[in-house]
DNA sequence: TGCTAAAATGAAAACGGTTTTCAGTTTCAG
DNA sequence: CTGAAACTGAAAACCGTTTTCATTTTAGCA
């Protein structure tokens, strides 16, 4: 996932802040994520490159990070508290129920949907949240599924 | 949100339960609300008619009632777990982010989405997890917002 | 190169919401 | 009436998050 690392340098910089190691190996963490990750999945994940990190720093530095719009926080159906690269914010994640693997789409058009509720409830929309689950691919084959073009949509 | 609580009480009584005065009046408290209320708001609007009611018991009451599906779960504005009244209809939530007030809307035709999705990936999906979030009409209406009739079919 | 002030850090304590434990009460079937 | 199961509230335990605090790191500068 694009996260310009020298870009945020930049944007911390401007505040007079610094993109320590620490804080390089959460950003790391978030971007290599397969899916939303919470601040303990972050705590672990960014240990493997920077073991002394503490959890308070992880903490401390997805709401700084979160802040300057590198990250941004998502309500996962499980854990409340998540994140995303803030690229892939617009992206929804699709959860294979058998093996969690996770992967993104992009090609969403809510639009649709999002006008449809709007009509009806009267709200303005401004966010959506969306997460499909199923079988992916893999899965879908090893439980003897033939495995069907991805295109055929069905 | 009409929540009848005599099919509640089959419902329950199907399963060797019982809706007890307590459950009762945690099932008042979520259904008299006007927006999506978290546990502890519960417990304060409930306890006005049952006094002697517990916050353990309306945690208690909340998951049970989530799951016969009386009631359903959603992501308040502050606090991540809030619960709304269920309708009837499989539908899916809008909240508003100001005030936490949370509407279904039932028109939402995903099919599109999940294709599209189902395309891309290659998985066959299941399940999905929507949420929409935005203003509801009052909140724009007292931030200044003009009253665009969005709900008038417009 | 040293020096200073600000930024940043981790460990531990504090905090607050949720869950579990437990002993006692209510309800229902027989 | 009696026994078993459902149900309850209070208190304790639990767990994720935030705050506190003493220490370390860094950037700017003489």
């Amino acid at each position: 996932m694009a996260l310009d690392a020298d870009q945020i340098a930049g944007t911390l910089a401007a505040r007079g802040l610094r993109l320590t190691r620490q804080r390089r190996a959460v950003l790391d963490a978030v971007a290599e994520a397969s899916s939303s990750v919470s601040p303990v999945q972050v705590f672990d994940a960014a240990r493997v490159r920077c073991p002394e990190l503490g959890l308070t720093t992880v903490y401390r530095t997805l709401e700084l990070l979160s802040e300057i719009g590198a990250l941004r926080r998502v309500h996962g159906p499980d854990h409340c508290e998540a994140f995303v690269p803030a690229g892939a914010a617009h992206g929804h994640t699709v959860v294979c129920s058998r093996c969690g693997r996770a992967m993104e789409f992009t090609e969403c058009d809510m639009r649709a949907v999002v006008d449809a509720a709007a009509r009806q409830t009267g709200f303005r929309i401004t966010e959506h949240f969306l997460q499909l689950s199923g079988e992916c691919p893999a899965c879908g084959e090893r439980a003897g599924r033939p495995h069907r073009a991805a295109a055929d949509g069905a």
